[in-house]
Formats: structure tokens, sequence, C-alpha cells
DNA sequence: AGCACGCCGACT
DNA sequence: GTCGGCGTGCTC
């Protein structure tokens, strides 16, 4: 009997022979059951092998085969591939693609029914009335249609039963509407058309190859991007198509505008889906069906049968960057797979990252230039406020130039949108009698004042306690005072200042919920808000066609804390965020807030100059070999103890095997010392570009056996040192 | 991931 | 004297 190799749904290092039963058919990335223990689990094959007749290994049977399309042989690479670079097992990979299990199941069924061939028999007025109602609301529910007649579900059986009414199976999870290319799309300007023409003529051409769509905020890259999509839909019916977008960016809004040019909304793939929704976007995915997907990064594992198109808006986003359980940056797994697929990826962004201009600079994608805001809409003229010259009132925030734009802006009914990348009340709560500065346990990291919950909040940890009486160093009562600036504190400023505006704070606490949010982005956009006060979450592609003024509040507390990629940030925040103003007719302008106007993201900033911006970076990344220009690979070990951590961490460092072109910075503490009452220390690996990383990590972590409650973690490429 | 097996604290 | 805590090891 032939041996399959499968690969479980399961954190297992390795596949598992079984023998396949007669009559079974397998072959690669067929979904199967088969006993792990005393259960069947779901499993992939990842081969078949034949009989080895030497061999009386002890192997038990596969169960059962799924009756659905194999995954793909480029979907099955891809995973293996993730699975290296990654340093995970694969069995944890193969998870990740197969979330929702009950997607290789048919989709269940429920009974409706409709009219069918004339009455034979006598036609009650209960009767007529059933038949009436079925005429009107089409194949319903038995219940439904009782209801709705005001009869009970016995005159519907009974209806079937003399021949007038037919009952029919219907899917409880239907396919998705198919999308069609043929709609009219937007009038493309000049600049637009000649974009969507070039990756016409690349598409077309088919195979790999990747395109970076560069163009600032409000020049129309959804449109050009549709069109692509609309062209790859038309040249091969089988085509399917993954969108990716920022979590937060998935609203009503985008889909409604994918419903509008294509006649039907996407597949949608994102947390928020509930059990069944994601069964029925998964089904219709890995039966090649569902044709466009938009979904969050975990979309890109989904088990696309043909995935001829990726495209990831919005591509310098941070939230791209998986940072627990398996690490990973969904754009740059995005483009391995598009190779793998032999697709096209396309990279949109108005700000892209530095990887990613580098790239294209190199040649490895094509750029594509937007430069021009359609219609009348102008970038917002953005001016520096230098905070030494001139500051705001003692104990106010708001310096006085941008306090009498907000006044100027609500008096001509216009929007106002203050960007403060700092949530709660304020940064830090000190003593005034002791001078003792609160931090959470075990951490040198400051606690927030919340006033909104009255509580003192851990950002990093998430520790959080009510605001105490009394100092918990001292004991002096009423000695706790918040310092520096937080939205709260910003919002109470705005509101002495401006008695009459209706003020809103839009953070991570004030929109906790999908729904609260798109309240908040409903409200705003229908001029319900005269100033939103916001953390970096505003800072996404929201419309607001009545926000004519952005003031940046503090545009230097981004450029601390020694994260290498703070100041490009910084630059695709601020840029992003004075590209909220002025979308519409009406001109914006930007204030950015700084006490550090020399800085060249300020510079770059105010001079809209981009490209400047990020030739400095380039030149600073490149000196210092760090990414885009070597890699960068950190390592966590954590332990209860910090005892424990610290003799695991120095075994583990002196087993380092020695390689050309590695550095190894460590071990030191992690910058959360303790998380969840785990001590933890942390590696950082620096290598070159040409080194293969991730199978150095795989080597030295595999020589090396943990001690038993040390865990180890890899992030390939981290993006937060924390 | 589950699940069983196995050694140390508070209970009917 | 047991019930049960979760640490460790195993699953073809």
């Amino acid at each position: 009997m032939p041996i399959a190799r499968i690969l479980f749904t399961m954190p297992l290092p390795e596949p598992f022979d079984y023998t396949v039963p007669e009559g079974m058919d397998l072959v690669p990335g067929a979904y199967v059951a088969a006993p792990v223990g005393p259960y069947d689990r779901l499993g992939m094959v990842v081969d078949v092998l034949p009989d080895q007749p030497g061999s009386n290994r002890k192997l038990k049977a596969v169960t059962s085969v799924y009756d659905v399309p194999p995954m793909s042989a480029p979907m099955r690479e891809f995973l293996n591939w993730t699975t290296r670079y990654t340093v995970s097992h694969p069995g944890t990979i193969l998870s990740m693609a197969l979330r929702a299990r009950d997607a290789l199941l048919p989709s269940p069924v429920e009974l409706r029914y409709r009219l069918a061939g004339p009455p034979e028999g006598r036609i009650t007025e209960a009767r007529a009335r059933v038949l009436e109602q079925a005429a009107v609301l089409g194949p319903v529910s038995a219940s439904e249609l009782a209801a709705a007649a005001g009869s009970s579900s016995s005159v519907v059986k009974g209806l079937v039963a003399m021949g007038a009414l037919e009952e029919i199976e219907e899917a409880t999870d239907p396919p998705f509407p198919p999308p069609d290319p043929d709609r009219p799309g937007a009038v493309l300007t000049p600049e637009q058309a000649s974009a969507a023409e070039e990756l016409r003529e690349g598409l077309l051409k088919g195979g790999y190859a990747a395109y970076l769509l560069d163009g600032v905020t409000g020049s129309g890259k959804t449109e050009v991007y549709f069109e692509a999509i609309a062209d790859v839909l038309r040249a091969d019916p089988e085509a399917q198509i993954l969108v990716l977008l920022p979590e937060i960016a998935l609203t009503q809004a985008i889909l409604a505008r994918f419903e509008a040019r294509f006649g039907a909304a996407p597949a949608p793939w994102h947390s928020g889906l509930n059990p069944k929704e994601r069964r029925r976007t998964m089904r219709e995915v890995l039966h090649g069906r569902a044709r466009i997907v938009i979904g969050a990064r975990s979309a890109l594992f989904l088990p696309f049968r043909k995935l001829k198109l990726i495209i990831v808006d919005e591509e310098h986003d941070g939230s791209y960057k998986q940072e627990d359980g398996v690490t990973y940056h969904a754009r740059d797994l995005a483009v391995m797979r598009a190779k793998l697929e032999d697709g096209a990826v396309i990279l949109a962004s108005a700000t892209p990252a530095l990887e990613t201009v580098v790239n294209a600079e190199a040649g490895r994608y094509i750029r594509l230039r937007l430069a021009a805001r359609p219609g009348t809409a102008r970038l917002p003229e953005i001016e520096l406020i230098d905070l030494k010259r001139a500051p705001p009132e003692k104990g106010k925030w708001l310096s006085p130039r941008l306090a009498l734009a907000l006044g100027e802006t609500l008096a001509a009914g216009e929007q106002s949108l203050l960007f403060l990348n700092r949530r709660g009340y304020a940064p830090l709560v000190i003593c005034k009698a002791c001078g003792e500065k609160l931090k959470s346990p075990g951490t040198e990291s400051w606690l927030t004042e919340h006033r909104y919950s009255g509580r003192l909040v851990c950002h990093l940890t998430g520790y959080s306690i009510a605001k105490p009486a009394v100092c918990p160093h001292c004991g002096a009562a009423d000695s706790l005072m918040g310092v520096g600036p937080g939205v709260e504190r910003i919002a109470e400023e705005v509101r002495t200042l401006l008695p009459n505006a209706r003020i809103e704070i839009f953070s991570s606490d004030t929109a906790q919920s999908g729904e609260a949010t798109r309240g908040l982005i409903e409200r705003m956009a229908a001029s319900e808000i005269d100033v939103m006060i916001g953390t970096q979450i505003v800072a996404k592609g929201h419309n607001f066609p009545n926000l004519t003024l952005v003031g940046v509040v503090d545009a230097d507390s981004g450029l601390k804390g020694g994260d290498l990629r703070a100041g490009e940030r910084t630059y695709q925040l601020l840029s992003q965020v004075a590209g909220r103003a002025g979308r519409a007719e009406r001109p914006g302008k930007a204030y950015v807030q700084t006490y550090t106007p020399d800085n060249p993201a300020m510079q770059a900033l105010a001079a809209n100059d981009r490209d400047g911006y990020l030739s400095i970076e380039r030149e600073v990344r490149n000196e210092l070999g760090l990414p885009p220009f070597g890699r960068l690979a950190a390592l966590i070990l954590s332990a209860p103890s910090a005892d424990l951590v610290d003799r695991a961490a120095l075994e583990l460092s002196a087993q380092a095997p020695n390689s050309e072109g590695i550095e190894l910075y460590g071990p030191a503490p992690a910058p959360i010392t303790v998380l969840r009452g785990r001590h933890r220390r942390r590696f950082l690996v620096k290598s070159l570009r040409t080194v293969d990383l991730s199978a150095y990590m795989a080597a030295w972590t595999a020589r090396y056996k943990l001690p038993a409650q040390v865990r180890l973690s890899v992030d390939i490429d981290p993006y937060s040192f924390l």
C-alpha cells in the first residue's frame, strides 16, 4: 500500500506517515482526516510515496479525504517558504491557512419553498393566502411563508403534497455574486489612465511582476487598481484577486466602492467575521469561486486556487506586521506569494516604506507614479510651528497660532482634526510630594492617566489600576499629578477654547468596536463633529470633505524611543494626517508643532519633499547596515524567574554558531523586561543582505535544548523592538 | 494543539 | 487518606 505523508494543523515539527487504504485516491495537497493519538485530525497530504516492501513500520491508515479541490502547488510552496522564513513549525503555518475547518464541508442547506405547478385539489382560504405570499416572497422557509400568510406550516406542507409548492434545498452559505469587470468605472485622469495602461500591459503578459503604485493621498490609486482588477477578471475566468488592507481600513465605505465598480461586494476576510461568514469566504476561496477577496493581513494565508493578483493597499502601514505568535510582514509575504503563484502584486501607498522605495529603485518593482490630485483638491499647505519660539501658554499644549486657526475654522463652519499619538489624559503620573513616577510593576514603563475611566493604565503591558487617592510610595494625599498631554487633555483644552464646538476623541479607547469606529467616522463625514482629536487611528484613509485644518500637537513624540523606523513612521503618519485636510474642493492647511523644526523629517514634511526625506533616511540605514540594506532578527527568551532566563541566555549565547556576515548583540533585558510574569531577555542579530538569516536562526535554536520553563521566540525582521 | 500521565497542596 | 493543580511528553 502507498504511504501518505501528512501534515496536521498542529504545531508538529514534521509530517506523519500513514497507509493509504485501497481505492482511496490521494494527491499532494489533498485535505484528509487521519488519526493522531485517539482522534481524527485535519491534515494535508504533502507527498504520496510508493510502498516500501521491506519496512515493517506499523502505520495507521488515512480515514477519509475531503471532497474539495486540493491545495495548489504554489500555495504549498508558499507555506513551506513561510515556515522556513519565520522559523516556525510547518503545522502551525498550515493551521493559519485552514482557520475555518468547516469550509471543507459542503454548505449546510435549508429547505425553502416556492411556487410549482397548478394545485391539484381544493384551494382553501389559508392555502390561497400561502400561495399568494409564495408568489411575492420567492423561495423562503416554511415558517417564514406560514408567518407571512398568517397560517401554520402544515398548510405549506399540504401544498407541497398537492404539487402547488416545491421544496428546494438552498445553501446556508451561498456563493458570492460574481463581479462584473465591464461595468463602467470612474473616468480616469490622463495620469491615472497611463498608470492603468502600464499595469494592463504587464498583467496581460502574465507571469510574476511587482508594482509600486506610488501616489499622493487622494490621487486615485483605488481607481487605478480597480482597472487592474477588471483586467485580470476579464483575462482569465478562473483568476482570483486578493486585496489586502490594514484592518482598520476595512470599512463599509471601501466595500461600497467595490460594489459600485463591480456590481457585487467582494468576499471579506478579517478578524471581525463570525464563524459562518468565515467558513463561507474560505469555502468559496478554496473552490475558486470567490473571484475578489478583500481582507486584512491574515487573508494572505487563504488557500486560493488560482491567485493571479495581490494588491497591498497602504503598503507602508505598520499593521501589516503581525507581532505575536508567528511574526511576519504581510507586504513582504505578499510579494513572495505572488512570485510563487506566478502572478502580479501591486503595492499602493502615498508614503511607501523605505524598503519598498529601495526595491523600486533597484528595479525589483516597477514604479507607477500618480502626482496630481484629481479635480480641484490640493495637498494642504504645511507649516511648522517652532514651539521654542512660540510656546503655548503655561499648562496648555496648543500654540497661539494653532488655537487661532481652530477658532477661524469653526467660525467658517469647517472641521478640524488634532493629532496626538498619546491615548488618555496624561502620559505620566508623578507625586508632587516625593517626586515618584508611577510605573507598571516590574517594568520601567510609565502609567498613563485616563480620566475618562478614572484609571491608571500601562499601554505596554495592559496593567491598570483605579487612580489611588494617596501616593503609593510616600502616602501623601492628593499629590498625584498627571504630566504631559494625552488626547483627553487636548480635548479639555479645546473645550475651554471653543465652548460651542462639538468635540470628539477618536482613539482605541473611544473606538473599541468596529461599530463605534464607524459611527465616529460617519458623524465626522456628515459634519456632526467640529473638532476631532485623535491618535494614529485617524491617520488612515478616511475622506472628510469638510475637514480643512489639521494640527499635529506633538510631532516630536514619534522621533523618540530608539526604533529604527521611528523617523520614517513619523514622516508617514504626519503626511497622512496632513493629507486628510482639503480632499474636496476646499484647500486645507496643516500646522505641525515641533521643538525640532530642523529635523530632516520635519523639514521634508514642510517642503512636501518625501523623496528628499527618504534619501536622508536611506543613507543612515545603509551606513549602519540596517534593513533594507542588511537583515535583522530578534530572539526573545522568557522564563518565570530572572535567574533562569539569564542562565539560559548565557548558554544559548555560547552555542551561537560563528558565521560569516553575522553580528550578534545581547543578551540584553528585553524592552518589556517582565511580561505576564515572565522575565525576558533579547538578542538582536544583524546580518548582511546576502545571508539567509532565517536558516541561521533555525540552526542556532535547533542545537540548543531549552531548559524546562524557558520559552523562545524568533522574530525575523522585527519592526517594534518592544 | 489536545490529551494523558505524574507528582505535591487543601479538602469531603 | 483522596481530588486536582498544571508541568512534561507524545502523537505516524
